[in-house]
DNA sequence: AATGAATGAGCCTTCATTCAT
DNA sequence: AATGAATGAAGGCTCATTCAT
């Protein structure tokens, strides 16, 4: 790897915690380049700016989430009963360990998205599969056929995602204590429940 | 109404526009006293700075939510098996006619809550009559016993705010056109459906 | 006494010591305003603004020594060997019981005098007296003969002024503590006997 | 010499001049940058800001006596009755030709010495050896045993040190003219000779 | 005479960006 | 490729002053 390259990396991930932690008007330069040990000039030289710099972290944080998502091609298609809870699982985990994902996607969507084309060029291979599984369970009688997939996706991200950018408006105005993942897991365990409790 | 009240409204009007859509740090205390048609001084006068400005605009925006729900307290308590379309009704209505509200409890959470003080006094005088009703429901075979009523409220929450927080990464990673208030409608009565589906 | 010239007199109290603590830079006028219980466009509608005000506050405050020397004026003539300890008490008193006077004096002695107009029409009625007195010592030999009294006056002044005008930065150059007036008395009398000391 | 000294040269030196002419409330940054040539910013990211700046400045400054004081050092310990002359010298010189160092200092003292921890590790040299040519003029009788140094030397520095500090109002309550320096080279003349007379 | 409301200029400071080496 | 030095355009805030009632 050449010396260069291994610069970029140093610049990307400070930008990413910079970015994520302030999004893009709070972020400062100076303190991407200061974390990354580098110096400030080399930002723009290689991002062409603050913005360039913006572009490739999100594109770059962007693309974990479909790393992620690989485990779910081989989810076993005759077990749409599970489907709810192995996304449930993955998405939670993703989120937890990777709170400068859904911190981006949040400042983007305030941002109007000024930057979402970082997000164009994503293909999500599991997502047909899922959809398989899906239509499966709805033959099975397990989800309503008159419910879309994406709905159902949807529910399902909603309920995972909302707990993590809202965790602190949500301890006052529902009490709710979402520090601890344990206490994330719960919580989505029961609406889960809530949902496919079996009647 | 005495002519400062007056200065002091058009101040709050701007400022709730330029901090729901800027957040703290991007918004400029410029561009407020220019969209408020008053001199830049008068903000400091009547509100300390930027920040006491802010916590104004917090405390009177977070405000609006609780008169909306107000419509809740009649809510007839031997119709839990309605609550939930109920509660997303109100929600979304709020939600959609008030972005700023929405946008601003954003900008709170990727901020640490720093300011999320200004939530502190706000009862929720709705809350313990819909707590009866889900009990009622509970009571009733409708919500499953064991799931608490947090839970099942924190789950109407994030389906009806998600929906707005990231409509415009949903539009790229699921293709869901949420631009129109009937397709939010119809995707959160899917939503509901999907759940609560009779079976 | 009329209503207006009682605020004069508050307006003109509240100012002398604002402008004495803080300099004319440093003085604000909605401090002044504060502090004399008025609105501060009166300052402007009794004195014309900020300068204005000022430069009242720097006459009244220096016709106050005026009244200060009077004392002197019925100094014995024959006893000039007393006169630099009476010169002393004197002013020692009136700067330690006034140190918005010594501090106003160096301010515009800083600021190169642009308002020292206001020391003009100061007659000093004990002036001629005093002087008489000091050539009665010449000529008994307690002073000098070739020493004009103008010079003799500038060194008692400026013993007394230092001590006052200089007490923080006295405390860490030369270690003296004048804080308390005792000191001060004593630092003065020690230096009166240094030159005065019969020999 | 690298650049960056001497922009903090120039940047330093034009602080001097502006800070000593007008305190630290009346400097204005905006001129420092301006007469040192150089952009605004540089005085933050080299001085951290006005604060810094002024304090840099202040001990430089105050540096400088202790510079002029160190000719004092080689003072003949058997030539006590010429002492206070040359003491006068040396001060007198420093003050005519450092103004910036008695305004600093005077404008250091109206403020409370809120930075005048700037003076605190300034040694002098001289003061020992002064202090024990002193008591040898108090042995040999030239000066009165029971009068400390340091209230000796605060009336040397007190005597020059006015005729500087309040060159201006001299003028108008004395009628002394001390614009010319030799002007004031013969008033503390007279003073000394006031003093130490030969009787 | 008196007050509250309003204004505009200016001040300190920060930040993204570029230049020179 | 890399760095230190420099810049200009704001941004938040304050203050003396005036206006309207």
């Amino acid at each position: 790897m050449k010396k260069s390259d291994r610069t970029r990396e140093r610049i990307l991930k400070a930008a990413i915690r910079e970015f994520s932690r302030n999004g893009f008007n709070g972020a400062r330069v100076d303190i991407i380049a200061q974390r990354a040990g580098i110096n400030k000039e080399r930002i723009y030289a290689y991002f062409g700016g603050k913005s360039g710099l913006y572009k490739k972290v999100l594109f770059k944080v962007f693309s974990g989430i479909v790393e992620s998502e690989e485990s779910l091609v081989s989810f076993p298609v005759d077990r749409p009963e599970c489907l709810s809870q192995a996304l449930v699982d993955v998405y939670l985990d993703f989120l937890t360990e990777h709170p400068e994902f859904w911190r981006l996607l949040i400042f983007e969507n305030l941002d109007g998205g000024k930057n979402a084309e970082a997000l164009r060029c994503m293909s999500r291979p599991s997502f047909e599969h899922i959809q398989s599984v899906y239509r499966k369970g709805c033959a099975k009688g397990i989800f309503p056929a008159d419910v879309s997939f994406k709905s159902y996706l949807y529910s399902i991200t909603a309920l995972v995602f909302f707990a993590h950018s809202n965790r602190i408006t949500l301890a006052r105005t529902l009490g709710l204590d979402l520090n601890k993942p344990s206490a994330m897991k719960k919580l989505l365990h029961e609406c889960l429940y809530l949902y496919w409790t079996p009647r």
